[in-house]
DNA sequence: TTGGTGACTTACT
DNA sequence: AAGTAAGCCACCA
């Protein structure tokens, strides 16, 4: 297995507290690669321990959640956060949000620090 | 081995 | 401010 790169991404993944939210390139820096947040996206697409590793918790540098890659939608990982404490920012005043599409984490509140 | 792709990020226009 | 371009590194064919 020469993913070691990627269990390295698992493993700090799941050090990830709950109420707490980590973005790709902090995870690629812990991991050992600051430049190579994709790599990050990358391992946790070929995640095989889905449940196990709060994916979740991993969002972009803006705070936004990953596109329909989702492990069910954008709406349950909403949810799924929203349940573990992290607060979130509506997508916009005055407009409907087509789901959860736009929603944001706070990451100045819930960004985890290692 | 080489080439191409990608759940990203930063910088420039 | 928003959109476009390039860079970085790991995995698969």
């Amino acid at each position: 297995m020469s993913g070691v790169f990627n269990e390295r991404v698992y493993k700090e993944v799941m050090k990830i507290p709950r109420g707490k939210v980590a973005t790709y390139g902090q995870i690629a820096a812990l991991a050992g690669k600051p430049r190579n947040a994709r790599a990050v996206g990358y391992a946790l697409h070929a995640n095989p321990r889905q449940g196990v590793v709060p994916c979740h918790r991993v969002v972009f540098r803006d705070g936004s959640l990953a596109p329909g890659f989702a492990f069910g939608g954008p709406e349950e990982q909403r949810e799924l956060l929203e349940n573990e404490g992290v607060r979130f920012i509506p997508p916009a005043e005055g407009k409907p949000n087509a789901g959860a599409e736009g929603w944001r984490v706070d990451l100045d509140q819930c960004q985890w620090e290692a």
